[in-house]
DNA sequence: TATGAATGAGTCTTCATTCAT
DNA sequence: GATGAATGAAGACTCATTCAT
């Protein structure tokens, strides 16, 4: 019927609200959505079971925070992971945007998956999207076209080579790739994985600079 | 004092092991993982609550059952979807096949999202398909290489072209399509969405047949 | 997780939906509505905390049925409570009746009471009335017009004495009556109040005797 | 790092207890006793959670003091409803009265309801009325028995009818009424009521003019 | 083997109250 | 005095699982 506050367990400045995202963030990249309960939030975050109620509406108010922020977070890591247009090799930097893609995408599978099983949770998400102009997933794959370009504009991607086709292509068989290690080894590391996708990169490769004589 | 089977909605022959599945993997196509309690399949196949526990260990046991019936469904309907190599052009086949792909995976998506989103239930799952040799979506993707194969012993297709590259990027790119989809709108006729793909498939095709002078 | 049944707390033959209802019809008309939580429910039932929901949607569809078993319970005290039409005195009868009615109307007053402050709770119990044809409050203040009707049939009141708005005032004075002492005084006997109406009792049947050139 | 007074909807002069009872006393009369949270009435006041303690020991002293004003706030509006003896006829004028009752009875007897199914609050309520004088309902009926006596010293009514008798009555049957429509039609208007009660107006207002040889 | 009632731990959520600032 | 974030006990409800019949 009553209970005083106790001792903070915040770091001075720290604002409560922030502190819980983060720690939701934390655990939603640790575990997925599953078991992510509001009192393992609450312990986690070194805090009293109700707190949440006083700075979110709800659980899942909470929650969709916390996904928006590791969303920004990766879509953040995979803009400075990747390489420099007109540095290195093309064929290195598709590799390594392979490499930065699939990453990222192995740590938000398993939250847009999740996100997919849960339709509430689901329909507040997209909503959420397209009001606060978070940018999604949007920012990550404008970020393979806007690669793409540069390098284009640098002469080193044929002016008629199909680089926007290419990009999505791109996008799309490293998400694969996530999907069935995530399916059959979780664990794996993503370099593994790289190697194994070489020669469909050899292949996007030669379709954004070789478009005459391919192969004669 | 004693208790009479309950008037049940099963043909004489079935037994009940495969009603339940079929049950189950029906609501599995209905509704996904999320809300599938045992009262409900109970429910949905007019026994008692308790039943399932003569048939099953677990309720995930009966759950996988489902899934791995819901699956194979699945690639048949594939199967049965593909066109015969060497009937009408490339093209419209890759389009066809591109709207089968589109078809099942909408209809599986939602399923391994929930699985991912199920540690406990994701590594029974991925043991099953080592086991029972059911093949899961290897099967699907079988069918596009298949068919991409025969096409090239017919001569419609260039030797030299990278098909099976091309195969498993159309499975790539159908596979991410259905995600944005099924996160975005899940309501969209397939149809619309294979529209929506037709650069990528004309690029494809491309690819296939077109190994010199491309554009020129 | 799971959780085996246990010892049945139940006699032989007893349902346990019954079961259930009677004890919450007793917690109602001990304490009222206030504090009658599920677990309370169920440890006074002697059964387990989530069993209500195996024979009722709701808490309130619980309290409900107990609402209406202590209406229809109270209904039946009131009715063999009456005397027979013919014996006694007229005013004594009339005093008996009263004295009934008080019993009664504070044994219900308090739930009547509770319903008024559950807005969701009150409307479920309207529909209810209707619907199942409980006849609530109606029996009892019938039951005091038949009685009326009776003794005019015997010739002991006034053919045309107003002997409808006799019975609805008393049943009316007993009510205010019921609601003073259970605000001021909640456990004053019921026959000390009585002693208190007394001179209205004699009102009344002043005007069910004699009412001699009243409206000629 | 300190907190500043947020801005308050308050008057100047006004001190912040007086405001929150005035606050209080405002919900009570919109919703009842039912859902009226600590938060949900400093939301209202415009004014800190906290606050309330540093003016009332509890919550229910609040609300207590709420309680106390709305009946007061009705005890007057009742007042001022009441006809003037000798004005018009006593039969409009009891019917005028018994508008006035049913209005105020309604007002009152969802918190009366609410009272009596709070054991704790309405103990404190019971020693209130005692001690702070505040004269609750019974101020109310003292009013009607005011407009009486003044009546028959106008010689409007008869000497020897039993007026107090008659104003119980009426104060008990607009009662009944404010119940029942509570029950069962919470927003009828009070004058379809008052109309529905005309038949026992009628014959209170005989039973104050027309005593000739009742009791002789 | 089928039945379906019983179990009870666990989930989300509310809210009166405290107290550092 | 005022603020409002923090507390945590308690409430309603769910559901996989068991087992007497």
């Amino acid at each position: 019927m009553m209970s005083p506050p106790r001792a903070r367990a915040l770091a001075e400045g720290a604002d409560l609200r922030e502190h819980l995202i983060t720690v939701t963030a934390r655990l939603l990249a640790d575990g997925g959505l599953e078991g992510l309960t509001t009192r393992r939030i609450a312990r986690a975050a070194g805090v009293a079971d109700g707190v949440l109620y006083n700075h979110f509406v709800d659980r899942d108010d909470l929650i969709l925070a916390g996904l928006l922020a590791h969303i920004a977070a990766m879509a953040d890591l995979f803009k400075t992971s990747c390489p420099q247009p007109g540095s290195g090799t093309l064929e290195h930097n598709l590799a390594e945007i392979a490499q930065a893609l699939l990453t990222v995408q192995r740590a938000l599978l398993v939250l847009f998956a999740g996100l997919i099983g849960r339709r509430a949770l689901l329909a507040r998400f997209i909503e959420q999207l397209h009001t606060a102009a978070v940018g999604g997933p949007d920012r990550i794959i404008g970020g393979v076209h806007n690669y793409l370009q540069a390098e284009r504009r640098l002469g080193r991607i044929d002016p008629d080579a199909p680089a926007h086709i290419v990009g999505i292509l791109l996008f799309a068989i490293t998400q694969l790739e996530a999907l069935v290690t995530q399916l059959q080894a979780p664990d794996a590391p993503a370099s593994i994985e790289v190697e194994a996708m070489a020669p469909i990169l050899s292949f996007l490769v030669a379709n954004l600079t070789d478009t005459h004589d391919r192969r004669s």
